[in-house]
DNA sequence: GAGTAAATACATATTTTTATGTATGTCCCA
DNA sequence: TGGGACATACATAAAAATATGTATTTACTC
């Protein structure tokens, strides 16, 4: 365990490479390789053999979020520690149903960013504090719309955003036209609404949502 | 003009900072400093006495923006130099108007950075090719939204946004229930589309309204 | 085990919205 | 000066949405 951890980067800004590479070089970790993109990482990897990878959310021709999807189907024993440029609170929640090990700001330090690298290649999972407060915002915004809508409600809301009307959304969700008058009506008289536009509006200033 | 650029980092990442000072330091420019906010900053640039502020935008504290707001104020001979983390259409715009020195994206390699440095050290103003195309997308997605919908149709599309109905809206304008119809209805047309769910989500990401 | 809330279903009457026409006066630009 | 775009106006029919009822089954809670 005396050995250096194998680190591999996917930003695809030259800066951060570099921020982070000056940062983390040294001091136990090794950088075995940098790629700007999910494809090119992918490539990469059965070469540089990481122990962990170190990758961005955005970037361009393969996002983060789809690179980690097939890292894990791939090459499961890679550690995936993901750096956040922030307020990517919904690929936050798919990050996690993907499983990555950790989750780290853009804005953390040297000494933050070493211990988590070492917490992964050891098999820990890290989430910073950031991190930990932005979980709870998700489940805390889930639980209060939850307590509003029951879940056939929330259906009927996001088709209703989508431009469907009454008969379709009968369709897509396997139940009567009728039921569909019945949820809709019940959903106005909770907001004390009396059209849809006011529902649709409603819905996307509380995230119900996502334009 | 064998000396050095005096050159002082703003950025909130610590990453960012340490990125960019390996990639310009020596070759022709000094980092006097760093700071990793607007208001620190600003107290700093007395005793550094830079001759270029290279500033990112989303900042906690005090934003880039009004950070260059107040530079330009106070030390007008500080060439300003804006990192962007892309994507900041609507901020270009205003920091335009500010009359900061150059525009920078942060995907650019170190040779592009030197460049843009030395360019507006000189007094040269500096706009990476990615910006011009920014600048270039801002004022078509202007003449866009002007010239797709008339004056009347935009009122109609404001009141439909607010939930009004037809009856309202024609009140609200002064004009007749059956002319808001041929209006309503020559939107529709317009974008291929056939209710006002759809108009109103068109409205909110083409930014007709404002929620 | 009774009470409550949710999801489901159906009915009816009214209002609103949408689709598609036609038509007229104005104003601007080629 | 003639064509085109716009704002306005009106008409009709069909489709959809909304307001208000009642009612049944399931599931959870006290």
């Amino acid at each position: 365990m005396g050995d250096n951890v194998r680190l591999m980067l996917v930003d695809d800004h030259p800066l951060m490479l570099m921020g982070i590479a000056s940062m983390l070089s040294g001091k136990g970790i090794e950088i075995v390789g940098t790629a700007s993109n999910g494809s090119e990482a992918l490539e990469m990897v059965p070469v540089l053999k990481p122990d962990v990878m170190m990758l961005d959310i955005v970037m361009p021709v393969m996002d983060g979020i789809e690179l980690a999807r097939r890292m894990r189907a791939l090459y499961p024993d890679v550690a995936l520690l993901v750096l956040s440029s922030d307020s990517s609170l919904a690929s936050l929640e798919v990050l996690l149903n993907i499983g990555i090990d950790g989750f780290l700001s853009k804005t953390s330090d040297a000494l933050v960013m070493l211990d988590a690298v070492k917490s992964v290649a050891l098999g820990y999972e890290y989430y910073g504090t950031d991190i930990a407060r932005l979980i709870e915002r998700i489940s805390l915004a889930k639980k209060a719309s939850e307590s509003i809508f029951t879940p056939r409600e929330l259906d009927v809301i996001r088709f209703s955003c989508m431009g469907l009307q009454y008969k379709e959304i009968a369709e897509r969700l396997g139940i009567r036209y009728l039921t569909v008058v019945t949820i809709k009506n019940n959903i106005f008289r909770k907001l004390g609404i009396n059209n849809t536009v006011e529902l649709v509006v409603y819905a996307i200033k509380n995230e119900l949502i996502t334009l």
